[in-house]
DNA sequence: CTTATTTGCGAAAACGGTTTCGCAAATAAA
DNA sequence: TTTATTTGCGAAACCGTTTTCGCAAATAAG
């Protein structure tokens, strides 16, 4: 019934528990015979070790903290991908804390780390975030940070995001080349990094090929669905129409098409749409979706891997290791 | 820089660790007066407790598991939401456990748990699963599980599930009633509680409407994408290609458009195709997908209600609480 | 044959909390 | 005023591991 520990096994095996520890732990003052002994009743008993026994002797407690705004997105459900499939390799456990895209909550997920829940943490900053006390506090505790996908750029820690400006460059430039003259742009903060990177790109496109810039026509979403769909509304029914639009996160797919059949508007007739998203539907929507996919899993993975060698080795040097992964441009219905 | 503990905190105010640690817990032995010294100095200090150490006393750890077959799936990036929602009221954490549909990752991740890694398990079964002694083995050890949409029959806890028989009955009966006269089903697994039992609603429904059952039309899918477009080419070209199609799993939505597509064929014109689906884009695609859409957030949320009661009071009876909650019918362009 | 060294293990102190128990001082009852 | 009770706190054991240190027996070196 009850879980069996190291004291049970040592009294069976009639060795002391720091014996038992140590064969665990292959070590050198342990002999081979007891070592198997050891092993093999440990095996027979089901004897799995405490890990939080363990964490308090100075050894880890094999959990990361995985901190994002939100899991119902396929960007940060493949990112999470990618994390577990290091983790596992490395024998770690996975724990997900959604900021709700609010600063608050990701204030009080952090300031829960302080205690050595987690070992390090893998994150993505929330819409709203824009100071950074919180997260140094943290690092200043001991406790190593991978920014992935939304970053901080005034802390000094890896960062691995995406070719954002390149990336909304392109977009850009691709509804231009398509026609478009008057193109909107849904960002999602005026904190967030990859959206002003984003935005950027996409105005200097607009600068490059002499279309007009129109600061009306940048429009800052919200993290409420209603109130976005009024706002995507707004734009769309307003006198000075878009005819192409950039949206810099997947869950504005569903409102644009919604709004457009909803306004009688066709899409791609009269409306282009891109959009940064990893929705495998993609193609096939109606129509099928010109994306800029991102790199997820890939993201995910190489946070992951930066973090545990920094968990690895104390010395290594986080800062040092960012990395921008390119995302993918991909052509689709939407703005053809 | 070194994290501060209660240690730290008595030395501050000239009292004693057992002192702090009840002031913290409200204890009646304290006066109200060193409490509050005690909460302020804490705040002013950034204490927070290692979760890890009060576990190791009688205490929990504060996190439970989600053990899921992989989390880029609508239905439980949802349910993991409604899960956080509770245990982040709870001051809980949540680990996400992927078992990528492999039954040896299952046992491993359980096995794991034996340790006291968590507090409790929420759990939907891989495809594999059909053996029991794993999860047994884990309740045996006192750590409560409860089962969310893919269950274990034969395991005695709560299950909170969605009518699938009946939701596979109404699928199928809405084809019939749309004109089909030769249904296929596309399973995920033949072990797998859900999909048998939208199997049975399925057969029942032929058998009502007198429409010829083939067992030739019963797919099951596999893990590897590459196999299911094989597997759906296959039945899309045979000689006996079905005008109807219920698929069991949202990431089948996909590959049965694409084949489609690629072959010619018409949705709904030729085919007419109904999924179990929390595709936030059913609505929007190519055709609009008409789905059969789970509660997935409400069924995670009471599950994890559950599973807090069952921390709470240990007498708690889990086997009594299993719940069905009905899912939607929701018709759209792809039957109509 | 004595003196080093190695080998294999046990005892006990940590890790950071919680909890039981005891005890002195303060208050209440007799 | 004496005795009983309550109040507020400290000492220490404990949770399940890891790790340091010491020590005896076995082996190697001189």
């Amino acid at each position: 019934m009850k879980n069996i520990n190291i004291k049970d096994l040592a009294r069976e095996l009639n060795l002391s528990v720091g014996t038992i520890s140590k064969a665990f732990h292959d070590s050198y003052e342990i002999s081979e015979d007891t070592k198997n002994r050891v092993l093999e009743t440990a095996r027979r008993l089901n004897y799995v070790p405490n890990p939080y026994a363990s964490s308090l002797r100075g050894r880890r407690s094999k959990n990361i903290a995985v901190v994002i705004p939100e899991v119902a997105d396929s960007f940060f459900s493949l990112a999470i991908n990618g994390i577990e499939s290091v983790a596992k390799e490395k024998g770690y456990h996975v724990l997900i804390c959604l900021t709700h895209e609010s600063f608050e909550n990701e204030k009080t997920i952090l300031q829960e780390f302080q205690g050595g829940r987690v070992d390090g943490v893998l994150m993505s900053v929330s819409r709203e975030t824009s100071e950074s006390a919180h997260i140094l506090n943290l690092m200043g505790n001991g406790v190593p940070l991978v920014f992935f996908d939304r970053v901080l750029d005034e802390i000094d820690t890896a960062k691995i995001t995406t070719d954002d400006f390149e990336s909304g460059y392109k977009a850009t430039e691709h509804l231009i080349q398509q026609g478009c003259d008057n193109i909107g742009f849904l960002g999602i903060s005026e904190c967030l990094s990859i959206s002003n990177r984003r935005l950027e790109g996409y105005q200097k496109a607009l600068n490059d090929y002499h279309v007009r810039y129109d600061s009306q026509q940048i429009i800052n979403c919200t993290n409420d669905a209603v109130q976005n769909d009024i706002l995507i509304r707004e734009l769309l029914q307003g006198p000075n129409r878009p005819n192409g639009i950039v949206a810099t996160v997947e869950k504005l797919t569903t409102p644009v098409y919604r709004a457009s059949e909803a306004l009688g508007l066709n899409i791609p007739a009269d409306l282009k749409f891109v959009c940064f998203s990893n929705l495998e539907t993609a193609s096939i929507l109606n129509p099928s979706l010109t994306t800029i996919t991102q790199p997820a899993f890939e993201m995910g993975k190489i946070a992951a891997t930066l973090l545990f060698k920094s968990l690895e080795k104390n010395d290594f040097n986080l800062s040092k290791e960012s990395q921008v992964v390119p995302s993918r441009f991909i052509m689709r219905g939407s703005t053809i």
